[in-house]
DNA sequence: AACCTCAGCAACCGCGCGGTT
DNA sequence: CAACCGCGCGGTTGCTGAGGT
């Protein structure tokens, strides 16, 4: 099957390269409004000289909310070492069994760390890596690698935990919700998007899916529903700020004026507050 | 201090698959 | 049934920062 195959973007018109905390924004607030049915139609509709798959790539890979960053912990390591002995270099289905991770991060860990120590210690040279091709066939034989393949995977540089820690702690903030609507409906603005907005249910159910993501030691222990969805917004908002570089400013600022407000605590700028210049044509 | 090398990672590219017309 | 379309996947590239000389 798969006859044919449609040309990829036009590549006269559409932006290469990193992307900018303007696209981000855009891509992010377009998506939180209307989902990703279409990604070929969506940077036309977001207002983005971008390619469809540029925009995918981009989200799915760096945007979306569930994703976990900072270093592969050891047992994430052993996992992917596993899997990878099971299934070779399907990156996707590894990267379905380890939740906030994405395929191209799990094959950019693999060729740079595990590759690599994994060579040091069977003395395999490159080539000689736990041979897909082989090791599907040992799928049959051999389901479950011997245990002590996470030794091996142990030592490694784990040493920089903080990065870590920073994000984690991304995840432990409670902000208000109505600011975070507030920047929604900022984003509403048709000059922005250039589209008619309604409420569109995918929003919502965009909204619910964010609590699959979510590790259950990750989840607030409120019962309440609707504050643990808000504060699930907050999070999101929040941790997004930290991966577009504001939350960083925001930390230094705090912490310099740390000493003086204990009590009276203005907020923070915010992540339209910070793109003001985006809604200011 | 300047230059070089290398590792890590984000992004791009092209192919193949599944669904639709 | 064939052609088309859009998406997902895996491989590869190239940029950037850190470490070494």
């Amino acid at each position: 099957m798969g006859k044919g195959r449609a040309p990829c973007c036009e590549t006269t018109k559409v932006k290469r390269g990193p992307w900018s905390e303007e696209e981000d924004l855009k891509l992010v607030s377009f998506i939180h409004k209307y989902g990703h049915e279409n990604w070929r139609s969506l940077p036309t509709q977001a207002g983005l000289l971008r390619c469809g798959k540029s925009c995918r790539l981009r989200w799915l890979n760096y945007l979306r909310p569930d994703i976990k960053r900072g270093n592969f912990t050891p047992e994430e390591e052993a996992t992917i070492y596993r899997l990878h002995q099971s299934l070779g270099n399907k990156w996707s289905k590894i990267a379905a069994k380890l939740p906030g991770r994405t395929d191209n991060e799990i094959k950019n860990v693999w060729h740079t760390n595990l590759k690599k120590r994994l060579r040091s210690s069977t003395g395999l040279n490159a080539g000689e890596e736990a041979s897909p091709k082989g090791s599907l066939n040992e799928v049959e034989t051999s389901p479950e690698p011997s245990p002590n393949v996470s030794i091996s995977l142990v030592g490694s540089n784990n040493s920089s935990k903080e990065d870590d820690v920073q994000k984690d702690q991304a995840f432990e903030f409670t902000e208000d919700y109505s600011e975070c609507m507030g920047m929604l409906q900022e984003v509403d603005k048709p000059e922005l998007l250039e589209i008619p907005f309604h409420l569109d249910p995918e929003v919502w159910s965009f909204m619910d899916d964010l609590d699959q993501f979510q590790q259950p030691e990750n989840s607030l222990t409120s019962g309440d529903p609707q504050e643990s969805e808000e504060d699930e917004v907050g999070k999101w908002f929040n941790h997004l700020e930290i991966e577009l570089g504001l939350e960083e400013n925001d930390n230094q600022e705090q912490e310099q004026k740390q000493g003086t407000r204990d009590e009276e605590e203005p907020s923070p700028p915010s992540l339209m507050e910070s793109f003001e210049f985006l809604l200011d044509p």
